[in-house]
RNA sequence: GUGACCGUAGCUCAGUCGGUAGAGCUCUGGUUUGUGGCACCAGUUGUCGCGGGUUCGAGCCCCGUCGGUCACCCCA
């Protein structure tokens, strides 16, 4: 037997009417705020994810399916979708023109992580990217917009916010923080000493207890803000009060991701284990540069599907279609429900029954496959030219000519 | 990459002190010669993950291996 690779799911059944209908219902909420669709290839060229999401970065520095193709062209499976959506847009080059561009996507993304719950190494996300717009009101419709998703899903979160300032006043607070970091990097973890010179904002958000206590006097990022950074993180804060969106001011949100900017933000569900984000994002003005655009703003956030799938409640299903079935062997009776089986499906769901079986076996199988009528052909009916038909929630049960029904 | 736990029927699992495997669910049929869901009855189903070792004898004990799950790390 061939089981799916390791960390990799099939998703069907309930799971599968769950992920399509968290999907639709994502869809078309994102096209409500002025999203439009965009696909783009799964592989992609290595060096476009070491460019945007950064080589200091767990993902890019070891989880990436990263091979040689037959053309000798250096590929990965992408591993997050902004930077494909990124790629897209400067080839296209939209970055040439003074527009606002908003894109929504979906699908497959590709980690080489070891699995657990809530982690795997095929996983889907829905993400919007929304290029153009510097305003904080941007970063603030976005999160709107995730809460309506999660609201219709009846998905229950609690948001956390942070600033990461900008291209002038991360950089000195960068140098700051090196500089108070340096002195201790021998009580550091080991992980952290390497951070200090890879990433030092990373090691803000370190699990190791020692760390944490080295790291309570250091220089606070929102303390650190340039004016602008500083108003547009108030703003946020305000606009969320006035929209009775509960949130917190995490000032260890980092985000693993490097091309993250100014507001960042993750939702955050306590009832799946401890892969809690369920959805994250945040603004990334320099992306489109480092990607060899133009400068333009840009924010955008992914949500994880599979890591919601539990959460999500289906709108009851009701009885739908017709069940189709005869009790004779005669000649010429499938034609005859194959035929009445094309018209029908003009309408709605049809499913045939091939073996001649008793009417209670056809009641049944009408039954499990939560048909809303059961019509059989028995001996009297087909010598009749009918078909005797019974609503399974009504209970109704009549007879009509098969041409006719 | 590190660690813990678990692999027995299609699914969920039980299996005592080591003595050649069992329940529920599902499925099929019947109770009703043409009336669904509920109930009752009957029937079908096994490489006990794999390999080796100990033993008269291993699902059970030991070693190895593969797979799964969860956690750390990281992230959606």
């Amino acid at each position: 037997m061939i089981n799916a690779l390791r960390g990799m799911k099939d998703i069907a059944f309930e799971e599968a009417d769950k992920f399509i209908y968290t999907i639709e219902t994502a869809t078309q909420i994102a096209k409500r705020y002025g999203y439009q669709y965009i696909e783009t290839p799964l592989l992609e060229e290595t060096k476009l994810f070491k460019r945007s999401v950064g080589e200091s970065s767990d993902i890019v520095g070891k989880e990436m399916y990263q091979f040689i193709d037959k053309g000798q062209n250096d590929v990965c499976l992408r591993p997050e979708g902004t930077a494909g959506v990124v790629r897209a847009y400067v080839q296209a080059k939209l970055d040439r023109r003074p527009r606002k561009d908003k894109f929504y996507y979906y699908g497959a993304m590709f980690r080489y992580e070891k699995p657990q719950k809530g982690r795997l190494r095929e996983f889907h996300q829905f993400g919007c990217e929304s290029f153009g717009e510097a305003s904080v009101y941007e970063d603030f419709n976005i999160i709107l917009m995730i809460r309506d998703i999660f609201d219709a899903l009846g998905i229950g979160y609690t948001l956390k916010i942070n600033s990461l300032g900008c291209s002038e006043c991360m950089p000195p607070y960068r140098q700051n923080l090196i500089a108070f970091l340096t002195p201790k990097e021998a009580l550091l973890c080991e992980d952290c000493s390497r951070r200090i010179a890879t990433n030092p904002i990373r090691v803000l958000d370190c699990k190791n207890n020692q760390c944490q206590t080295l790291l309570h006097d250091a220089p606070k990022l929102t303390q650190n803000l340039c004016p602008t950074c500083q108003s547009d993180f108030q703003t946020l804060q305000k606009l969320l009060d006035s929209s009775s969106i509960a949130y917190e001011v995490d000032t260890h949100l980092v985000r693993g991701l490097d091309y993250y900017n100014k507001s960042a933000f993750e939702f955050v569900s306590s009832q799946i284990g401890s892969q809690s984000a369920i959805a994250g994002g945040g603004r990334y003005d320099r992306l489109v540069e480092f990607l060899d655009g133009k400068s333009v703003p840009a924010v955008g956030f992914a949500l994880g599907i599979e890591r919601i799938l539990d959460l999500v409640t289906l709108p009851t299903s009701k009885r739908e279609g017709i069940y189709l079935g005869s009790m004779l062997t005669q000649e010429g009776i499938m034609e005859t429900l194959f035929a009445l089986a094309s018209r029908k499906r003009q309408q709605t769901k049809v499913e045939i029954e091939y073996e001649p079986k008793s009417l209670k076996s056809h009641l049944k199988g009408a039954d499990k496959i939560n048909a809303r009528y059961c019509a059989v052909i028995g001996e009297d009916e087909w010598s009749q030219g009918e078909i005797w038909i019974k609503d399974l929630e009504t209970k109704e049960e009549y007879r009509a000519k098969i041409e006719e029904w």
